[in-house]
RNA sequence: CGGGGUGUAGCGCAGUCUGGUCAGCGCACCUGUUUUGGGUACAGGGGGCCGUAGGUUCAAAUCCUAUCACCCCGACCA
């Protein structure tokens, strides 16, 4: 490639709009232009890292017997509400509908799809196992985008589905599918870790989730070391302590405390801390009231509540609900004396307090030293996030500690449940009808792509892995008015392309330092500099990007070089 | 969805409070000379009816209203 003929427009100063370094380097270095809110245009170079990441994807999943399709991303309604996501996906799902007033929306992800496609073909065990998956844009409208490619609301994501005839072969594929993802992320050579997760809409039961480690991410891994567990903090489960004896010798107190609602206020008045204080909060779970207990230092993990109380919809009780149901402002709610009509949940925590705060119930009062035995909890069940430092729950002496990480793909096992829904199933050995078992196994493309960049930048520009650069190498001709050095790089080049080399020449007539500048911000791993040291000794310099250090040979150790990398 | 902010040339910004020589700066771009190993220097030049639509006024980038777009924070701590 020859930069003068290159579409690659780079800026010196940093775009307003972006904040994550990813995000700058990327359109700064002329790889990415925004189009509207999380939606951009890959140019030629975003392009050409996104398919080298592809072409690794492609490869090793092909080691896996999966094989390529493409799926269409305009999807119809039915078979959306056939799966019940319909409803359930949300404000996410993109929808829109045709001429004849039919529904339809983009696809965010393809179970729905995939499964029908099975459903139609699959007969018999024998068709099994199966894996089909696509590399295609993905639209999912996002509550917030940001951070360019890392959260846009267009991607480009690969998607895997395999199909089982049991449980077992299942199992079996979806470790192979995590071996097959690890030397994926290897051969990008990033820096990532593996960590059990939740599954969120696409549903299903094991899911492992692989984290780039970078200081950006969006996503909190909570690690036990001594345990050997490293988990999203989402999916960080806890398990049911031991029953604390209440202390029985101390007398409830009520306090006046007009005024003062907050944990932090309310701990500091009545000198009780934090983690001795008990929140309750309202929640309408498909539009059913329910009253949730969690310590006064923890915060509630929707996502557990939600699974437990098995809603399709949970939110926040409104205020205006709230002075229906319980006839108070907020502020001053508590689990004694609540209406009894609302059943009280409470986090595992509350096992194992000997004495509470909490609200009374009653404007501007709240009662202390409460037992759990004078309330009325009918269930506890683990439903609060980690918090860091904490105490390990699994290990007496070690704590928890937290990292920042990026998703970039996640494996899950599916199970039934789409079958079930979308009705694929198979003829097994004795004849019998049986559902089929899916995985499930998704790559961001895109968003792979900004993690690399954000594992691996300086003050100058990108620092490229060598596996997914743009190039291999530049070419830099520093004066393009020397025909001697034009020539030497020109036969080199040319030696380069014989011998299908991934080369950029950078022949464009501006001065030697503009070209240095690109050349680092673009991150090309290897530049090779044509210029006084040709004139002098008829050798060429060349230069890591990572480490500058600086080398000269001749061509021939050039060539090596480039063999090399 | 709530709060905050920003829209002026390809990019980054000043000008808006206090309406009138206000269409401006730096970078980028074009021409010429110069320079030729780390964003050379000088000279000249092209490009925007100031997000959009109304309104106020003799006069609007500037004031008012509406609207759109984009960004940031939050969207559980009772």
């Amino acid at each position: 490639m020859r930069f003068s003929n290159l579409f690659c427009p780079t800026l010196k100063e940093v775009p307003k709009d972006a904040d994550v370094i990813s995000h700058q380097l990327l359109q700064r270095a002329g790889f990415i232009k925004k189009l509207a809110s999380g939606i951009y245009t890959l140019l030629p170079l975003g392009l050409k890292v996104c398919k080298k990441v592809e072409q690794i994807v492609r490869e090793e999943l092909s080691k896996g017997n999966a094989q390529e399709l493409m799926m269409p991303m305009v999807c119809p309604s039915s078979l959306w509400k056939k799966s019940e996501r319909w409803d359930k996906y949300g404000k996410e799902l993109l929808r829109f509908k045709d001429r004849q007033e039919n529904e339809y929306c983009l696809g965010p992800t393809h179970e729905e799809v995939v499964t029908d496609l099975i459903a139609q073909n699959l007969k018999s065990y024998k068709q099994l196992p199966l894996c089909l998956y696509q590399i295609t844009t993905k639209f999912r409208d996002e509550v917030r985008p940001r951070f360019g490619l890392m959260r846009g609301r267009e991607f480009v994501m690969k998607d895997a589905y395999s199909f089982h005839e049991s449980k077992e072969d299942l199992n079996r594929y979806y470790e192979k599918m995590r071996d097959i993802y690890e030397k994926i992320f290897k051969r990008c050579q990033l820096k990532f870790s593996v960590v059990t997760a939740d599954s969120g809409t696409i549903g299903g039961s094991d899911s492992a989730e692989f984290m780039v480690l970078a200081k950006n991410g969006e996503d909190a891994i909570v690690t036990c070391k001594a345990s050997n567990i490293s988990c999203n903090r989402e999916a960080f489960s806890f398990p049911e302590p031991q029953t604390a004896i209440s202390d029985k010798n101390i007398k409830v107190t009520k306090h006046h405390t007009p005024g003062i609602t907050s944990i932090e206020e309310l701990s500091k008045k009545l000198q009780y801390a934090a983690n001795e204080c008990v929140k309750l909060l309202v929640y309408m779970s498909d539009e059913q009231a329910k009253a949730v207990l969690v310590r006064g230092d923890h915060q509630i993990n929707e996502i557990k509540l939600k699974k437990f109380l098995k809603a399709t919809h949970l939110r926040l009780a409104t205020d205006k609900e709230i002075k229906n149901i319980v006839g108070l402002d907020c502020g001053y709610l508590g689990p004694y004396k609540f209406p009894q009509n609302i059943p009280l949940i409470a986090d595992f925590s509350i096992k194992t307090m000997t004495k509470m705060l909490i609200g009374a119930n009653e404007k501007e009062y709240h009662y202390t030293n409460i037992t759990r035995e004078q309330l009325n909890i009918q269930h506890y069940a683990d439903l609060r996030f980690p918090v860091e430092g904490e105490n390990s729950p699994f290990k007496k002496e070690s704590t928890l500690t937290f990292h920042r990480g990026i998703e970039v793909g996640h494996i899950f096992k599916l199970g039934s449940i789409y079958a079930q829904k979308l009705h694929a199933s198979f003829l097994d050995k004795e004849a019998k009808q049986q559902p089929v078992q899916m995985g499930c196994y998704g790559i961001g493309i895109g968003r792979t792509v900004a993690a690399a960049i954000e594992q691996s930048h300086d003050e100058k520009g990108i620092i490229w892995p060598k596996a997914i650069a743009p190039f291999q190498a530049v070419i830099i001709i520093t004066s393009m008015k020397n025909e001697t050095l034009c020539q030497a790089a020109e036969e080199l080049y040319k030696i380069c392309i014989e011998k299908k080399m991934d080369i950029l020449i950078d022949d464009r007539h501006i001065s030697a330092g503009v070209k240095f500048k690109d050349a680092d911000l673009i991150g090309i791993p290897l530049q090779i500099i044509v210029g006084k040291g040709f004139l002098e000794k008829q050798t060429f310099e060349y230069c890591y990007r990572e480490t500058s250090i600086k080398k000269h040979g001749d061509q021939k150790e050039i060539m090596r070089v480039l063999q090399e990398t």
